[in-house]
DNA sequence: TATGGCACGC
DNA sequence: GACGTACGTGCCATAA
């Protein structure tokens, strides 16, 4: 038999609008009820499957029925303005759903809804009525349901005449009696009164109509019921009237207009996008796609409606373990969704090492647990269409680790990204903590559960819990360009690097580890001999010990916990004692062989003999990168003996070379271009030694007669105001008395006025607002500037100062790798970015290749940002990290 | 296991 | 008079 489903609009409305929280697109126009309409009528179609699907709508208040009785529905309130304007809505809706409306002038919505029915019961169709009204059960009937709803809209009570029967013990025409006898208040049908649910079931089991009970009221006799019902004889019939559902209105019911037609999408789509419905649009586009579009218009569902906010009975389902392969194919058939959320599982290790376990995918509501023990591979292939579809939102907690994986796998992937832990990281860089459970503790206040696999599927509905949210933060916190051109897109270049990896020459290293042993030894040995002991030269604590105590040295400076032994003590100390300088070269040389000897050779990949780092791009406070294991960002440079380290970095290819670029004062110029302060421009612009420039306007001598001891103080000097440097700092620095640093300092900012001014706004802007902005955007919150504590105000202070300096830079080289990576990319290129170290970036590059990526870095690094002076890089070209030639 | 001291880079 | 240059990672010793 066909089905017929019709719903009482006016009904289901009402109830939406009770049931949801007031909701409103961004020009205000309340939506809650045109949302709950919606998506209940969508779980109806989709459960219930029908044939023929109609809505009946009341049309006007005045109905026949005022006719009889002028108080009918007297009592009712007027519909809510909040919700009389989305009548209209809810039937634009149904428009573009090309669902039938039927309405009749002068008619209730339940009367058209009894005629169709009554029609329908005659072309043997069976039908279902959906309504919160109970009127309408009097409509069952055995080809005929009522489904209520209750509790709000999101459970639907189900009745045909037996269940009507076991609840109340009436037929279905008893409900008119029913309603004789008690009344119903909401359509000011007054009933007997006195008569309530109870009486009168009561009375209708032994009497079963109201025509038959008023038959025998003289069993009444004596009792007040029966005072009761004989004075109000005539209005309990009239009530019984109007409480029947007339089931003859004038109405054309026909198969064609009833059946069920396909929904015009476009219509309906530029619908929900006015309204702003996402779920509803999401659930929309998975089931007719749309041309892939900016991920920034697209909406991410309003799932934390779905899921928070709604009534119980409509929250995501409960989560699955798949751990076979059929199942997920079966999972992952067909057109994608709009949006997955995807969390993968790895074994730790870089990128090449690590091997995905298992991961978490949510589709549409459902979130999954797959179990894909060795066999990655074979999901990921299964994936491949839903992570080269450039329509596929995917929200996950670390986009580098999906871009790694799927790389693995030889799949590009071309979906957009939500990355919980960048926004996170845009937001407040200097969270400690920028897991989504840290972001759903902090900003919904919600915790997961402890059992693994339920905490991997509430991460999953998690994202979406934050996803809008994260969406309009970003936006609101103008870090939209940010993330979608620079940091996000980052990502996927950050983990091709990583992927790709550093050749080591470990032979190289070994002999040098060799070498360095012997020295150690031999020094180990002598300065036991000079101590008149052994004791443990790594321990700072023992080695004070010695020079303070049994040697009895001046002890300069002291730690928290006792004499200090750094450099800078050693130093002082070194001139006249050979033990304190064979300490240093003791620690310089362990330092070597530990760190970046042991260190480096304990994760070279013996199959491929590479090193492959792991870049960080949420830790700093600033917006650099790190580098972690092996920290490949502080390979020695300074002396000679830490920079032959460098010759065991070398090309993957033989005849390969490295090719290493580097920002030429990028940290000044920014400064430069901020401060505008004429002095530092024109220097820049005159592509001036700096130093020497500094050194001419800060001594008053010519360019030609600064010495090099004045150009390094100058250079001392320049480097300070980045970092909000002090006079105390500098004459340590610069070996020099506190008077004359302070002198220095003065004559800087009095040659350079806009670069003090610069800085003076630099803190001030940061008094006001507490925050700390780069040229891209980027923020960090300065919490201390207004502290109380000197200490805390001053390192505020200069942080203040610092951030949007070495910030902007970080902006800077990090657009320089995107359009570097886009250029070979498009060039087709082997030339492979492998490092970026803070002003810096390393390629291997073939030599056919090398003049043309020469001038793509010249051409990507210095257009990188338009400042008021140019940027300018220099270029190194060697066969190893050591022996570098400027080309 | 966490912390401090030290040393390497930009 | 304080306290004394930004941002990181890694190794080692020591304390807990």
């Amino acid at each position: 038999m066909k089905k017929l489903i019709v719903i009482d609009g006016n009904s289901l409305a009402n109830r939406a609008f009770y049931a949801i929280p007031i909701l409103s697109n961004s020009k205000g126009v309340i939506t809650n009820a045109v949302y709950g309409f919606t998506n209940m009528l969508m779980r109806i179609i989709k459960q219930e499957q029908p044939d023929y699907l109609a809505v009946a709508f009341d049309v006007s208040r005045k109905v026949f029925r005022h006719e009889q009785y002028a108080d009918y529905k007297a009592q009712r309130k007027g519909m809510p303005e909040e919700l009389r304007g989305q009548m209209d809505l809810i039937k634009d809706v149904l428009r573009a759903m090309n669902i039938a409306i039927y309405e009749k002038e002068g008619y209730e919505g339940d009367d058209v809804i009894g005629s169709m029915v009554r029609w329908a019961e005659g072309q043997d169709i069976h039908s279902i009525i959906i309504t919160g009204d109970k009127d309408s059960l009097q409509l069952i009937s055995d080809k005929t349901s009522v489904f209520l709803t209750k509790k709000g809209i999101s459970e639907l009570a189900k009745y045909d005449a037996a269940a009507l029967k076991e609840e109340y013990g009436l037929v279905p025409d008893q409900i008119r009696d029913l309603k004789g006898l008690m009344g119903d208040a909401s359509d000011n049908i007054p009933g007997v009164p006195g008569v309530g649910e109870k009486t009168a079931l009561k009375l209708l089991h032994q009497y079963g109509t109201v025509e038959e009970l008023y038959q025998h009221l003289d069993d009444f006799n004596g009792k007040k019921l029966g005072d009761k019902l004989r004075e109000n004889e005539a209005q309990a019939f009239m009530s019984k009237e109007l409480a029947t559902i007339f089931c003859q209105v004038p109405l054309d019911f026909n198969e064609e207009t009833l059946a069920r037609h396909a929904f015009d999408v476009p219509l309906l789509t530029a619908l929900y996008k006015e309204l702003e419905l996402r779920s509803l649009l999401n659930e929309l586009t998975s089931m007719y796609p749309p041309e892939p579009a900016d991920w920034t218009e697209m909406p991410v569902e309003g799932m934390l409606e779905d899921m928070e906010d709604m009534a119980p009975g409509m929250s995501v389902k409960k989560g699955e373990k798949i751990t076979d392969l059929e199942s997920f194919q079966q999972l992952i058939n067909g057109m994608p969704p709009m949006s997955i959320s995807l969390i993968l599982n790895t074994t730790a290790g870089n990128a090449r090492d690590s091997r995905v376990t298992s991961f978490g995918i949510m589709i549409n509501d459902t979130p999954y647990l797959i179990e894909c023990g060795d066999d990655f591979s074979a999901y990921a292939a299964v994936l491949k269409p839903w992570m080269e579809d450039k329509r596929v939102l995917i929200l996950t907690d670390d986009a580098k680790k999906v871009f790694i994986h799927f790389e693995k796998e030889k799949i590009l992937v071309e979906s957009l990204f939500w990355d919980g832990q960048l926004f996170a990281y845009l937001f407040n860089p200097e969270s400690k903590d920028l897991s989504l459970d840290a972001m759903l503790a902090q900003y919904f206040d919600v915790t997961l559960p402890d059992d693994a696999e339920e905490h991997l599927y509430g991460l999953l509905k998690g994202i979406y819990v934050l996803s809008d949210f994260f969406i309009e933060k970003l936006e609101q916190e103008k870090l939209t360009d940010l993330y979608t051109s620079i940091e996000l897109p980052l990502t996927q270049v950050l983990a091709i690097m990583e992927l790709e990896g550093v050749r080591i020459d470990t032979a190289y290293l070994e002999a040098m580890g060799v070498e360095l042993s012997g020295r150690i030894e031999e020094l180990a040995q002598k300065l036991y001999e000079a101590a008149g002991e052994e004791f443990n030269l790594n321990s700072s604590k023992q080695l004070g010990v010695i020079l303070f105590e049994k040697m009895g040295l001046p002890v300069i400076k002291k730690t928290k916990t006792g004499y200090s032994t750094d450099a800078e003590v050693l130093d002082t100390l070194a001139e006249e004692h050979e033990f304190v300088k064979d300490i240093l070269a003791y620690r310089q040389l362990s330092k070597l062989k530990s760190t970046y000897i042991e260190g480096i050779l304990k994760l070279v990949r013996p199959e491929t003999g590479k090193v492959h780092t792991t870049f960080n791009q949420t830790i700093t406070a600033t917006g650099r990168l790190s580098s972690t294991e092996p920290n490949l960002q502080n390979i020695p440079i300074k002396t000679e003996e830490g920079k032959r380290i460098r010759k065991a970095f070398v090309p993957s290819v033989p005849g390969n070379v490295l090719v290493a670029a580097d920002y030429s004062q990028i940290e000044l110029r920014i400064l430069a271009h901020m401060s505008k302060d004429p002095v530092l421009v024109e220097s820049f612009m005159n592509d001036e030694d700096i130093h020497r420039r500094t050194a001419s306007e800060v001594f008053g001598v010519p360019m030609e007669e600064v010495t090099k001891e004045m150009r390094r103080n100058a250079k001392a000097v320049n480097f300070g105001i980045i970092y909000g440097q002090t006079d105390y700092g500098l004459s340590k620095e610069l070996g020099i008395s506190r008077a004359e640093a302070k002198a220095y300092i003065e004559n800087y900012f009095a040659r350079y006025s806009g670069v003090k001014a610069w800085i003076d706004q630099a803190i001030a802007d940061a008094r006001t607002s507490g925050i700390s902005t780069t040229m891209m955007g980027r923020k960090r919150y300065i919490k201390d500037i207004n502290s109380k504590n000197f200490n805390l105000r001053s390192f505020a202070e200069r942080t203040a100062v610092n951030t949007p300096i070495q910030g902007s830079a970080a902006d800077i080289i990090k657009r320089a790798m995107l359009k570097v990576q886009s250029r070979l990319h498009h060039n087709k290129l082997k030339a492979q970015l492998l490092l970026q170290v803070h002003d810096e970036l390393i390629l291997e590059v073939p030599p056919q290749e090398i003049a043309g990526v020469i001038k793509i870095l010249h051409e990507c690094m210095e257009e990188a940002a338009d400042l008021e002076v140019p940027l300018k890089i220099d270029v190194n070209v060697g066969f190893n990290w050591y022996d570098m030639e400027r080309v």
